[in-house]
DNA sequence: CTGAAAGCGCTAACAA
DNA sequence: TTGTTAGCGCTTTCAG
């Protein structure tokens, strides 16, 4: 139970088991090739003594990682917290570690962290959260992760194309669809949205699913304001300020993603805009707190935390001839945010 | 730029810029007794051929660890996520990989993540939340921890005691006594208390600084209710609903996490209880949310990032012969929910 | 089935 | 300053 000083290697098992290190290695890694009886002594001598393997160790002499990396732009978003706790869960389930880094929304930073995830050796890298639109942007970590891919590397991507893997796919076009006929057939017309960097491949997705229901409705996205900020709180203030005075016409602000929608509730309180009756609002994720809003936020759930442990299980499966692709469902869920316009 | 196959080592590094590894290894981990010229040179090299060296041997090796780890109760709750924010933040300025574990508010997970965490040989553990007012649950992990740092690994905990290692504390009895007197100031003496389990050493101390103030007022933490659930939105529910069962004369409810503070809100709409009019909410933690809630929550902030961020900087610093504690501020933020009960 | 021995890629003595 | 060499703790051939 109790180690001191250096910490106990295998050797130290090994001997209090009275085997070869061989043998205790292979009863411990689960590997073939020793009885049973043997296995059982030295698991059970390990257990007494405290042991744990080092694991920088194993994995340099060519036992497998037992650790996965996880990217994604801040973790302290609800969006990518939900999302790791379901990688962790699923983690700590089939006994990996977890590194996980963000980029801080910088998305320079991403190539250093995608390298220290590789230089530490894990087992497959989750990359979380929007790509860009433009495929230049992210050449030099495409060929980093090539390069960690041709050495047995494991790589899977949530809501992010252009890369080549194993993807999970939230149903951002379908859902950006859904959330706009929602608006539609509340019967606004005078529709404005709040979009993240028009970069994000996310944000594009979401505008091209609106496009398509406005389209049905005989409306055209170019007619309408997108006005473009942070995917943040802070941007969806932003974005509700400018709408608001620039367009000061529009009845219905289709946010797109929940966090710019809560920005936009805070601005149109201070501004003393009563939600629905005089502004409908509504979001896209349905984090966990959308509920809780005042007003309750129209918005469309997607399933964080199984987009996580999807990604995860996809990554740990042997890779395939063609990138997997997952699609996830999403829901429509109508709070207090929406209403008809008033006439 | 490119690496195929078998990722390059330092020796290839070390060929391609004509110098020894040793020289490499010098030149690139920053040590002393390298020209500055071939520092230079191998520097170049490395980045020109995209060079990571493998993290896990280097630890191995005896250089230090680039990696630090971080357990919390559950990464998907903001207030850990925000704590993991700070950590990450820190960790990519220092150049430092974060490996995080959630126990998934399992206690009895937790003896196995901090394992795995120094089974990674981690340069450091932060242990973020909550500990048992029972020594003895957390005997193990102590005792894992102790050898931890015998072999030269550091340790720092949040908002935890009992550990005898570096701790950044937020202050929870100072704030019980705040947000307590608060809802006395606006003339509540009916108050209930929703409180996550009594075994939580947060929970315990935010009661403290409750009796403090209720004392102060010629009251008796024994005399109101104290209703004791799960510390979590749920939770939050499950305690609130209870309060208006069982003592339907409470004027104000005082949750002890932001987290059961949203919970017990919910319950309120659902049962269309007016608050603040007919009941006030105070919550305990100021997550990012609690301003946009409905209504906006009274609360207390802790600097919760923060919090992450100075825990690792105390870890990463030299052990000192006792261990350090850092207190945090905390500060009253008055808002919507609460509120003089009606006369 | 078992054990001895050869590394995994790197750093840290040690020599030169 | 440089280069040579001995491991770090483990897994994995390879003999026995």
């Amino acid at each position: 139970m109790a180690q001191q000083g250096g910490r106990l290697r295998l050797v130290d098992v090994a001997e209090a088991a009275g085997v070869s290190i061989a043998a205790a290695s292979r009863a411990l890694s689960g590997s073939k090739g020793v009885s049973d009886a043997i296995a059982a002594r030295v698991r059970e001598v390990a257990a007494e003594l405290g042991y744990v393997a080092d694991a920088h160790a194993r994995s340099l002499a060519g036992g497998a990682s037992t650790s996965v990396g996880l990217l994604v732009h801040e973790i302290g978003d609800p969006y990518f917290s939900e999302i790791a706790s379901g990688v962790l869960g699923v983690g700590a389930r089939e006994g990996l570690t977890v590194q996980i880094c963000h980029t801080g929304r910088e998305p320079d930073n991403e190539l250093v962290q995608v390298r220290a995830l590789i230089a530490n050796r894990v087992r497959a890298v989750i990359i979380a959260g929007s790509g860009f639109v433009d495929p230049r942007t992210q050449l030099a970590v495409k060929e980093e992760l090539r390069g960690f891919q041709g050495s047995g590397g494991r790589v899977a991507v949530i809501g992010r194309h252009h890369l080549g893997v194993d993807a999970v796919l939230p149903d951002n076009v379908p859902g950006g669809r859904t959330i706009t006929e929602h608006v539609l057939s509340l019967g606004h017309r005078r529709i404005a949205f709040a979009a993240g960097s028009l970069e994000l491949t996310t944000v594009a997705d979401r505008l091209a699913g609106a496009e398509q229901a406005l389209s049905a409705a005989g409306l055209a996205l170019a007619d309408l304001p997108v006005v473009e900020a942070p995917f943040t709180r802070d941007g969806g203030k932003r974005a509700m300020a400018r709408i608001l005075d620039e367009h000061p016409g529009t009845t219905a602000v289709i946010a797109l993603n929940d966090d710019m929608a809560i920005g936009a509730l805070a601005v149109l309180r201070e501004r003393g805009v009563p939600v629905p009756e005089r502004m409908s609002v509504a979001g896209f994720d349905d984090v966990a707190v959308a509920e809780h809003l005042a007003p309750a936020l129209t918005t469309v759930r997607l399933p964080m935390a199984e987009l996580g442990e999807q990604a995860l299980l996809m990554a740990l499966k042997p890779k395939s001839a063609r990138p997997r692709r997952r699609a996830t469902p999403h829901r429509l869920v109508v709070r207090g945010s929406t209403a008809a316009p008033r006439s």
